[in-house]
DNA sequence: AGTGAAACCTATACAGG
DNA sequence: CCTGTATAGGTTTCACT
């Protein structure tokens, strides 16, 4: 999956520039974009598939619709540090479906979670009810989101 | 854009659940699998686009192939806080193509950034050259990413 | 709101430079 | 590694239910 590659050309990275922004976009059209027929355009967006450089196309939904309109990042530390409990954590965040991110970091605290739940539901009950059921929990902290300034998926393609 | 709508049926949420993961999947496929026919399944996508539930559409990229492997959070504090300083901070933020999101927050500090940058370019020249440069940075925390648990753009979508 | 069929466009495979 | 062509498959429109 993870082949050695040689460096992307030009016309590789137009592409990956292009399909981060359209993921639906056809190849005919694609290819017109990057200066390229459609059969060697669909190879190289192929090989970019299989050598895992593009990982997947996914639709992106509006929280708004789908009761998931508060946004929140939560510090949490740990009790012990030991690896069986960070392995113990890590598949109970992967479970919860509102964890959209969850990241082990380094400094004053353990893991940042972020989460989207309903503004209802009140989000003392993803803390009482689904994080703090995260095992070996010693101590969180959340951030409640005001105003989203920005967020994607977009990484800046190198020239 | 955003039109009153009325309820998703279970129809539309099977939808959306397949499209958050495949999202090049063909309508004729995706018809199969909700169980209708191509041109009512086009049709519901068209219509869940026009009014906002559906909002594009991505391909993910591996930020190994693009010097974009260290991950790192930033909390960053504002030394004034009138509206304007807020204003011209989120406009110089928005312009950093390597701040993935940007949040105001609620809490200790004002607002949390998420960036992907490369290991060798160090994450000091991040903070030095670009974050540091946002205007009316009073003082700033980092959080490296030591392992990434989850990172999902896939809401919940309820029954 | 749905089906099914026809016309059109896109994708895939393959011959050739 | 590209172009061009043929065939298969997907999309769009429309008449009908």
């Amino acid at each position: 999956m993870n082949s050695r590659r040689r460096e992307l050309d030009k016309i590789d990275r137009n592409i990956l520039r292009v399909l981060q922004e359209e993921g639906r976009i056809s190849f005919t059209e694609l290819g017109e974009r990057v200066g390229l027929s459609t059969t060697p355009c669909t190879e190289r967006v192929r090989r970019l598939e299989r050598e895992g450089v593009i990982t997947g196309y996914y639709a992106r939904l509006d929280p708004q619709f789908l009761k998931a309109n508060l946004l929140v990042f939560v510090e949490i530390s740990l009790s012990y540090k030991s690896g069986d409990i960070f392995e113990e954590f890590r598949r109970a965040a992967l479970r919860l479906p509102n964890v959209l991110e969850c990241h082990l970091v380094s400094g004053d605290f353990d893991y940042l979670i972020k989460a989207r739940i309903s503004e209802m539901a009140s989000y003392r009950k993803l803390l009482g009810s689904t994080l703090l059921t995260l095992p070996h929990v010693r101590e969180s902290k959340s951030y409640i989101v005001m105003e989203e300034v920005k967020e994607t998926l977009s990484l800046p393609v190198p020239d």
